[in-house]
DNA sequence: GGATTTCGGTACCGATCGGTACCGTCTTGT
DNA sequence: ACAAGACGGTACCGATCGGTACCGAAATCC
């Protein structure tokens, strides 16, 4: 038997929910695309917006770890994500942040799904947060620099999204270079290993 | 008679496309809360898409015209640009960008709803350069800052979404201050009558 | 004042929406 | 080997989707 119902159905909700919008696929199509009939479909999930937490939850997990993953690999500044976010918009199937497109698709801020969005972004903001303390920021200034950061990065998501290239995300990068280096880390707290001044 | 239905229609439309999405709202909706009849709806607009692409349209140069407005009534600078956002940001009914959220809903770029949504964003780019232009920057570095800076307000309307307040306005707007700080204008075309150098 | 146009209301269309119930089948744990 | 559970398929439900056809009333134009 094929393995699984319940993954299949995630994986297939996830493509299509980013890819043509969460109210434009119906169950129906998630279900033929799939191959899982429609009961097994209503046994792993109470409907279809459980399936949508369901799908937002897991791509939240995955995504931060994702981008943990590259900016590690990458050096670990936190001008790093820039250059994750270069990535993911030369995709050809890039539609933006599913977050954000979850927060205007799903107008009610009480809703299920609007809360698992919000709270996705909120913890991007943590990590950059995090990531600027290791480079010795305070932590009140890393936290105001990461909110700062964050909005780059939405801009350069949703810039990306309606041009249609990755060039957004070196914009991006550009201007919050300029915005470190006009705050430079606290006293001697940073990363003595720190690469001089090319790039982060 | 109740006069001009095919006005009442595009009001009604706009204002619940805008708080709900697009494709929140049906026809139905639209019928009962604008008074139209199904019949009057048919003979003004070819179909649902019809009436999206002309509130779209109109909703492209009132957003625009009201842009160009409170610059020029806060003092004609770029940096205004935020300060307008910030009133929009505060309006109680506020729910993102109208045009980004068109293009996050309707996800095929060649849909005229879309195309209609991206013209708009580039003659904002268009009309930034301009406000750049006028305060001595050269063309060519005129229409790249205005592309970082619409970035910036891109960055600040999902921010302002996400976190339901206007205080993203005044984020980008320190960040848009330190990009021109960066950049001063060209030789002595600006404004003569420029204030010193307090604000834009 | 009569004709034309615009209007609102309603009945109806096929298609699709999310969701439920029941069926026979296949895999797996013991 | 057998029972238990997960599976795919189908029929069906009421509601709503976008869209068409037709009607009588009301306002405008000549």
């Amino acid at each position: 038997m094929a393995t699984h119902a319940r993954a299949r159905l995630l994986d297939t909700a996830e493509a299509l929910f980013y890819a043509e919008g969460i109210r434009a696929v119906g169950v129906e199509r998630i279900l033929a695309e799939s191959g899982v009939g429609r009961a097994s479909f209503y046994r792993h999930f109470t409907g279809k917006d459980a399936l949508v937490v369901a799908v937002l939850t897991r791509r939240d997990r995955a995504w931060r770890d994702w981008l943990a993953d590259r900016v590690t690999a990458l050096g670990g500044r936190p001008l790093d994500v820039f250059d994750a976010l270069a990535e993911r918009f030369a995709r050809a199937d890039f539609r933006g942040c599913a977050f954000i497109n979850t927060m205007v698709e799903t107008a009610d801020p009480d809703s299920p799904a609007h809360r698992v969005a919000a709270a996705h972004k909120q913890q991007v903001v943590d990590y950059v947060a995090a990531l600027l303390a290791d480079r010795g920021h305070p932590a009140d200034r890393a936290a105001a620099l990461a909110h700062r950061i964050v909005l780059l990065m939405d801009g350069a998501i949703v810039t990306a999204l309606r041009e249609g290239t990755p060039a957004p995300a070196a914009e991006a990068r550009t201007i919050a270079a300029a915005l470190l280096a006009a705050e430079p880390p606290g006293p001697g707290l940073e990363d003595p290993c720190a690469e001089p001044a090319a790039r982060g």
